[in-house]
DNA sequence: GCTTGCGGTATTTTT
DNA sequence: TACCGCAAGC
């Protein structure tokens, strides 16, 4: 029992009701900075500890594999070793598995596939097109994200159609139809099909049902808020009877609306799971009081919530510092000058800017790589979405399922090989007449093909047989490499341009991957699991640097300094032209709340009167969310800069009578064009920050330098000393990359 | 069947 | 502003 009571005493009350809780489901609401995963850990340790549960008995589900991973490590440390025999991971991982495991009971192939974004995206278009149905009515976009909120909602093409009414919602299903038969004739699942599947198999079999019921005795949640319908069917169904769910969320921190989370599972919990018992985390360990009074006060105007209060246990702290720019050039230099400044006494990495969409970053970025100030930017383009990535990774796919359709059609089109659209046609009409999957269609090589296209097929089957061969007997990392080198894959990237050698260095990280993969022990098929639910967010590594992210990969992180950026209306909350509904705005509002609630002891607000985005100028109205802070938390420095005074923005029409920042008297003016964000003067690109020691090979942040491969850049951060050393260098074309001087070709430029 | 140029369009993106 | 997808030329 000692062990138990030394866990226990190192919570407070709230949170040890909630770890200590018995059988039976419960709901955690957990406020931001309140402790939730340690409330999620330690309830794992502790019903361990306790001997209420054996580790294989425990389902822990979370959205993120990165969250996965962190719970494990953080429950092994609390009992001194690895559990056995249990589920940590996510919703899809925990859905794949129990699809492969019975593929034909879900009524699929025994080696189906797994359609990315992408795959997605091409059927869809093939369908629109099929249909003839103009662009202007729908894309292909608009129909994915609509044919997955029906998946979401366990709608299968048949349900979509029969309720369907308006002439829009017939050419919904319509498309929705054709998409899924597509789909089940190229032996493929989508993300989402994978949780609606593991649904259908649950309650279709019983017996699979119940043997995870049995054996799942214990079942843990993060992030309810983020739950869709189908994943809360799941859990219903998988817990059973006699429910012990434990689900940990908070209905504030909803921010994935749009891709089908339904915050009204976690408001609704208690009627899901009758008696139900509820805790609520109100101690806020995180953010200094005037953050989190400001953070308390905006999201208070949402209305889809539990009133909730949290109290800050983070101490007194300073002002939340607003600032007024000019425009987004002269908030990037407020901010980087303030990031300068800040670097005396917090580390780049406990900085972070953040803002509502990608497209913000590169004045920020510009203004840092001037300075020398390290940063990373969260989520460019991500790796596993790259073009080279993905054509190569078809090829692979295409190893482990020679019928996988999808794959077959990106494969045999890079490099090119002389198949085109007629080509394409010609195998689509004789896989239709043989009945059979188009890969093997074209196996078949129909006598109604040219020559060269024969022959070009016949190459490219050759090829994968040989692939196939070799990966029967080698690791994946060499089945990759010999792929890339007989197939053209790397040949087709020039030396000669710089974004083609980015390209190379991509595929090379691919090889990379591969033999990761290797090392723990999975063979190709396993690989290409693991690709379809890596996100690349796992694989990023922070370091030492500035954070620049969207609010939404902020989730879940906290920093000693945020900048949230860009609070203006019309950018937070983002105006969109479809319906902008109460539950839209409330779901910015959150997202501003997840920004704020980030900052443990500084938080700032920045915003801008004009801004250029999208090549078109945008009139910068003070987002209502930022009139929503009470004044007495912060500090306006837009005064302070020396430069005119804010103007000319207007409250926002819904925006409280008193308080806020846009009722000063205003000075009509003329357009404010470049008054701000120059008056600072052009600073030096100088030798970036002062503190940075210097290096006995002469490397230090700000320096410019060359490289072969990537050309022209500046290093941003100097680690470790002779052969160790690692550059941090921001290329001018290539981006950010890690260098060892000693192996790479680098010089001062 | 593959490359060049125009116009339209732009979120957020755990898997 | 930037990219991407489509349409016309080689």
């Amino acid at each position: 029992m000692d062990r138990v009571e030394s866990l226990l005493a190192q919570l407070d009350p709230e949170q040890r009701q909630a770890v200590s809780h018995g059988e039976g489901p419960l709901l955690v609401v957990a406020g931001a900075g309140s402790g939730k995963t340690r409330v999620l850990t330690y309830r794992i340790a502790y019903l361990l500890a306790k001997g209420l549960a054996h580790s294989h008995e425990i389902l822990a589900v979370t959205f993120t594999n990165k969250a996965a991973r962190q719970m494990v490590e953080r429950v092994e440390t609390l009992i001194g070793g690895r559990p056995q025999g249990g589920f940590v991971g996510t919703f899809h991982r925990f859905a794949l598995q129990l699809l492969r495991n019975h593929p034909r009971e879900a009524g699929l192939p025994l080696r189906f596939a797994i359609a990315d974004e992408d795959d997605q995206r091409r059927t869809l278009e093939r369908v629109l097109k099929r249909l003839a149905v103009p662009t202007e009515r729908l894309t292909a976009r608009a129909a994915r994200s609509r044919i997955s909120a029906a998946k979401n909602a366990l709608l299968s093409p048949r349900q979509f159609a029969e309720a369907a009414r308006t002439p829009d919602q017939l050419l919904l299903a319509e498309v929705f139809a054709g998409y899924q038969g597509e789909l089940t004739s190229a032996g493929a699942v989508d993300f989402d099909d994978m949780l609606l599947l593991s649904v259908r198999l649950f309650e279709q079999e019983e017996a699979i049902r119940k043997g995870l019921t049995d054996r799942f005795r214990w079942v843990l949640v993060d992030e309810y808020q983020d739950t869709n319908e189908a994943q809360a069917r799941l859990l219903k169904l998988l817990t059973g009877k006699h429910p012990n769910l434990t689900v940990v969320g908070d209905e504030d921190q909803s921010i994935y609306r749009w891709r089908g989370a339904q915050v009204e599972n976690i408001l609704r919990f208690d009627q899901t799971y009758p008696g139900a018992k509820v805790v609520t985390l109100g101690r806020n360990y995180r953010s200094a009081e005037p953050i989190l009074r400001a953070a308390a006060a905006v999201i208070a105007n949402n209305t889809q919530r539990r009133p909730k209060k949290l109290s800050s246990e983070a101490g007194a702290g300073v002002p939340v510092t607003a600032y007024q720019a000019a425009d987004e050039v002269d908030e990037a230099r407020f901010v980087a000058e303030e990031i300068e400044r800040l670097r005396a006494e917090v580390r780049p990495g406990e900085m972070a800017v953040l803002f509502r969409i990608n497209a913000q970053s590169r004045p920020f970025e510009a203004e840092l790589v001037r300075r020398g100030v390290p940063y990373v930017v969260v989520a460019g383009t991500r790796f596993w979405e790259r073009a080279e990535i993905k054509d190569a990774v078809a090829y692979l796919r295409l190893l482990v399922a020679p019928d996988d359709t999808l794959a077959f059609r990106r494969a045999v089109a890079v490099p090119p090989r002389g198949i085109g659209e007629a080509t394409m046609e010609l195998l689509e009409h004789a896989a239709g007449e043989w009945g059979v999957a188009l890969p093997e269609a074209a196996r078949r090589l129909p006598a109604t093909l040219t020559n060269r296209a024969r022959l070009s097929l016949e190459k490219f089957f050759g090829l994968l047989e040989e692939l196939r061969a070799q990966a029967g007997t080698h690791p994946v990392d060499e089945v990759v490499s010999t792929l890339l080198d007989r197939s053209g894959l790397a040949a087709m990237y020039s030396e000669a341009s710089e974004e083609d050698r980015a390209r190379r260095a991509n595929l090379d990280e691919l090889v990379t991957a591969a033999a990761e993969a290797s090392e723990r022990g999975l063979d190709l098929a396993g690989f290409m699991d693991e690709v379809a639910l890596v996100a690349d967010a796992d694989l990023r590594a922070t370091g030492e640097a500035v954070q620049l992210s969207t609010l939404h990969a902020a989730k879940g992180l906290e920093f000693d300094a945020v900048f949230l950026v860009g609070m203006e209306d019309g950018l937070l909350p983002l105006r969109r032209e479809d319906a902008n509904s109460i539950e839209d705005l409330e779901e910015e509002r959150r997202l501003a709340y997840v920004g704020m609630t980030r900052a443990r002891k500084r938080l700032y607000l920045t915003s801008a009167r004009i801004r250029r985005l999208h090549g078109k100028q945008m009139p910068g109205r003070l987002s209502p969310f930022f009139l929503e802070v009470p004044r007495d938390v912060v500090v306006d420095r837009t005064a302070a800069a020396g430069r005119d005074p804010f103007r000319a923005t207007l409250p926002y029409p819904g925006a409280p009578a008193a308080g806020g920042w846009g009722r000063e008297p205003r000075t009509p003016s003329p357009e404010p064009r470049s008054s701000g964000g120059r008056e600072s003067g052009p600073r030096p690109p100088g030798p970036g920050p002062r503190s940075s020691s210097s290096h006995p090979d002469g490397w230090r942040p700000g320096l410019k330098v060359r490289h072969a491969s990537f050309g022209s850049g500046v290093i941003l951060q100097v680690q470790g000393t002779g052969a160790q050393t690692k550059l941090v260098v921001y290329f001018d074309r290539a981006g950010r990359k890690t260098l060892i001087p000693s192996l790479a070709k680098l010089e001062r430029a």
